[in-house]
DNA sequence: TTTTTTAATGAACAATGTTCTAAAAAAAAA
DNA sequence: TTTTTTTTTAGAACATTGTTCATTAAAAAA
């Protein structure tokens, strides 16, 4: 009889809606303004009932933090229609600047929001290789853009830390508004400048 | 009789170290961990006190962000020295990684803490200019290097905010730990390494 | 000494994450 | 069908948070 498994169904079904209803608040007002008891209320369960399915808050976040990474990786996936790695990388930074623009708050959760305590033992995880996954992967564009020519021959890993960290910084000073009263043209304008400018500046001449 | 005068010293005296520990605080569990209480306890004084002298933990905030920005300016005025713009221009990133690095939660209080409900308001306030004044005066060392011929030229802001954007996000990924598990050199030395590789991008060739 | 102004406190409030015990519901056994 | 066992859910409780407010203590002015 198939009672077990339905109710396993049953189980994963109340998990799914506590994360996705997590996932909401959490992108509409920010970890910390969120409480257990929102998400409870709006599932229609107990606060109680949601420590069933996760240790606490913190195991909360850590699974939408997994989900999100599968989801930047999507997009990045856009970039394969280029031939040329130069062209691919380019496409690489703006696609991971529109993922930024575009979920805000998702990006926030991935890589700006101060980490909790256990989030180091976390990522020591065997099950959090995405982060390494997409890093890897950006890399590897720019090898191949090294090894064309397109690019100045430099240590791999300095320069792909150095590309990923100018278009995380565009979108951090944005979305964490401190680019904001300093005299600055609108956020998203500038952070397009910004980066057509580096993109100059990388290929070789 | 200089009796309110020194009521008014006393106020004073209070205030400023509500502040110091408010900051020492901050800076050593974070803005969210420490507690008005904690705070309260330290200086020897009842928690309500504290709201004698800042309207809310928000306004605590505020001020120990602009003496912080003073502190920043401090850093940056040694750049002074060199007399090749070029060369300043390095030495004010090399500088503004070094206060990062030195001060990481300082630094986290300043450009990557979420900010509070009312931080518009705040920076909308006329003392708020020292933020203003840093970024105008990177721009100004940059115009001087465009100037010289040392920097191809291109829109000012833009690059600017660009190089910026760089440094700072150098440095938060390290703050906020995203470049562990990764694989990655240690994280002082590849920010180091990836700097200099920008620093080489950016001469005219 | 009495009055007025200022400073400081302690109790209280609503909201938080989390835990623990008891009730309700469902499934299994009789 | 009734009884027993297991699982699921809820409700009350705890300590802690930022903040407010009425009251007390202290100091200054009269």
């Amino acid at each position: 009889m198939g009672v077990s498994e339905r109710r396993i169904r049953e189980r994963l079904d109340t998990r799914q809606s506590i994360l996705a209803t997590a996932r909401e608040l959490f992108l509409l007002k920010g970890f910390e303004a969120t409480t257990i008891r929102n998400i409870a209320e709006k599932i229609e369960y107990s606060p109680s009932t949601i420590y069933q399915h996760f240790k606490d808050k913190n195991e909360i976040f850590y699974t939408i933090h997994s989900e999100a990474f599968a989801e930047l990786v999507r997009y990045l996936n856009a970039s394969e229609m280029h031939k040329n790695p130069m062209d691919q990388l380019i496409a690489l930074g703006q696609i991971y600047i529109q993922f930024a623009l575009e979920n805000p708050e998702l990006y926030d959760l991935m890589f700006i929001m101060e980490a909790p305590i256990d989030f180091l033992d976390y990522l020591e995880d065997a099950n959090w290789t995405e982060g390494k996954m997409a890093f890897d992967y950006l890399k590897s564009v720019i090898a191949n853009c090294i090894q064309q020519g397109l690019i100045k021959e430099t240590d791999l890993e300095s320069l792909s830390y150095l590309i990923w960290s100018t278009v995380h910084g565009l979108v951090t000073i944005s979305i964490r508004k401190r680019g904001l009263k300093i005299g600055l043209s609108d956020p998203d304008t500038i952070i397009q400048r910004s980066f057509a400018i580096f993109s100059h500046l990388l290929v070789k001449s």
